[in-house]
DNA sequence: GATGAATGAGATTTCATTCAT
DNA sequence: GATGAATGAAATCTCATTCAT
């Protein structure tokens, strides 16, 4: 592995550890392996650390939720895909997980480029459910009436999960079920009529 | 207005602005009007300001959502009220919640005094939401089998409510409402059995 | 001496000894006997300090080369004052003037404040000049048609042999006579028709 | 043009424009468009970048100012060419210019090699100054007690026009103008007794 | 001849905290 | 109670130079 990979694997784990302000760049040159120098020879600056980890990590979650998605049969069997994928994948992957939800809360400005990275990855996973929706209403798997509202109300869900899931204040994959039956109960067409409200 | 309250409001305002790492006690007590020793003079440290902001912001959230909850009728009543508290909360004390939402990914390990009191406070949130779902069991408002999970559910809803609202990523009045229509249909006794997941 | 005065001494001895830019701030603070960090309490930045050298400076210079001009009787004098003037002062003040002339080369951009700084001193030495040549033209000792431009002459003449001073490149006491009989020959109305050219 | 020829190109622009120190290697060589070590290739070390443009320079504006000595037919029309000479080149060369008055307040120790050269430069042309002085001495279109002094003399007034010239104070080209007839004012002999002083 | 990855020494600056007054 | 000068540890980043290829 060489010298760049060296670097991003120790960021990724001490920054999902410790927070990006609390991660020292000599901290990941020694972790690493190599001289303090040359994290600025590979990278501009510390954030750029950061960026490529994003990007990389965008990437992954992004394809992976995209594959999973297309073996679904119908939307409401998609939803349900959404919510469990990101169970999954947060377990696999908690040190990526760990770093994006730490870094929200410190990107202020619009014009910061990670910011402007994550608000990508999150709009794109909003699509998604988006889709999942108007897929499930067309095959008759789902009943919404405000699909637009709908898909940034379970988005919120998801977050708020894989918060619960960082935080080890519960036990994740109960609360995932629970959420899965949850959606359905809310989207499943039926006795109650979900126009009503 | 005393020094020290000056203090706390101007760190109030600042840690919501750019975060507590990104705030330094010298702008701190430059914005309050006082000299940098009186920061510590009046706090242990750093952290001490902040432990008082989450101490005191804690207990006006949970009193005044408990206020509310007193002028509910029913379960699913108590449910709406505390999403919508909760929305109106965030609007009227964007700072606090900025805060929160801020330091949240700063606290790792459990021992740290400011995680366990805000792991205190979302607990006692949930046992909120706990109560009105058995309140809603009791009085038919609410069809619901897994109490504890459910309550988890919400309050992982809510949760990214709040987060999508920080963000500005969302029209959140609309989102909220959605959420609760969302509620509703999920835990509306009726038509459908919701036993049946 | 406070800790400040004993700063700016440090500083004004290395810059003129090795350059602002070979000159680092943890060098200045140890010779100062202060800790390194005491020195961005006293001033914003590195550049900040030699903003105050700079200040100072000129103004000593001025205040001294305007009460030297006062006691002179008729322009000629003046501008053999000046430049007399000039020589000694930059024997006594070998350090200041060195920074001076080290630092001309540096001032890139005209927004830069220590260019603004130095601009306006070259400008009010200048001032100087013309007013003895006009005071000269009036009071029949000088003979000079165009006072503009052979006050720019005069200046560029003395900081010349200002700069052979600081290179130790020449017997500057007797260079400064001969620049002064120079100037004699000049601008000495008499057989001469100095209008000619 | 060879990678070397590039290397200096660039370094003397970049060494103009934002001084000796200011300037990294890795700049010129990017720049020049070669890899960073091609730079240590073809010289020692970066000073040996500055060494060969300073000798190269040097070479040229002695070479072109014998040229335009060798053309005039009396001691004062000498001096008055050096003059122009001086002027003109600082304008068609003013990168090389720039980098000769960047470089000389660096200059502190009589060991170092670059400052001999620029002495040697120096003095040369100062000799130069001293032969036209004594060929009008003797051709009567000059009088001139002190030469060795009046060289001097001269050569600090060209310094400082040069230095005004960088500084872009002055309108240079009549500044040079009237140098030189303040020059011919004080060297013409004729109705004033240039013994005298 | 030429490259560019790697280095390590050092530079500037920030900042929470202390303490004498 | 309150101050603010002073500290020193640590952080980020720069950069000339080396060297294996």
């Amino acid at each position: 592995m060489g010298r760049k990979q060296a670097i991003i694997q120790s960021a990724t784990r001490l920054f999902a550890q410790k927070g990006f302000a609390e991660t020292s760049t000599a901290e990941i040159a020694e972790d690493a392996g190599v001289a303090h120098g040359t994290l600025f020879y590979h990278f501009k600056n510390k954030r750029g650390i950061i960026h490529e980890i994003f990007s990389m990590a965008g990437d992954v979650y992004l394809r992976n939720l995209k594959s999973v998605l297309a073996r679904q049969n119908n939307g409401m069997e998609g939803i349900e895909a959404i919510i469990r994928f990101n169970e999954n994948y947060s377990r696999d992957h908690i040190q990526q997980i760990r770093i994006f939800q730490r870094f929200f809360p410190d990107l202020g400005n619009d014009a910061d480029p990670e910011k402007m990275l994550l608000d990508s990855l999150k709009q794109q996973v909003i699509d998604l459910i988006r889709k999942s929706l108007e897929t499930g209403a067309a095959d008759g798997s789902i009943a919404c009436a405000k699909i637009h509202e709908t898909a940034d109300v379970i988005h919120s869900l998801i977050f708020g999960i894989t918060h619960m899931n960082l935080m080890e204040s519960a036990d994740t994959p109960a609360l995932t079920e629970e959420a899965i039956a949850f959606c359905r109960r809310a989207l499943t067409p039926g006795g109650q009529d979900c126009q009503r409200v």
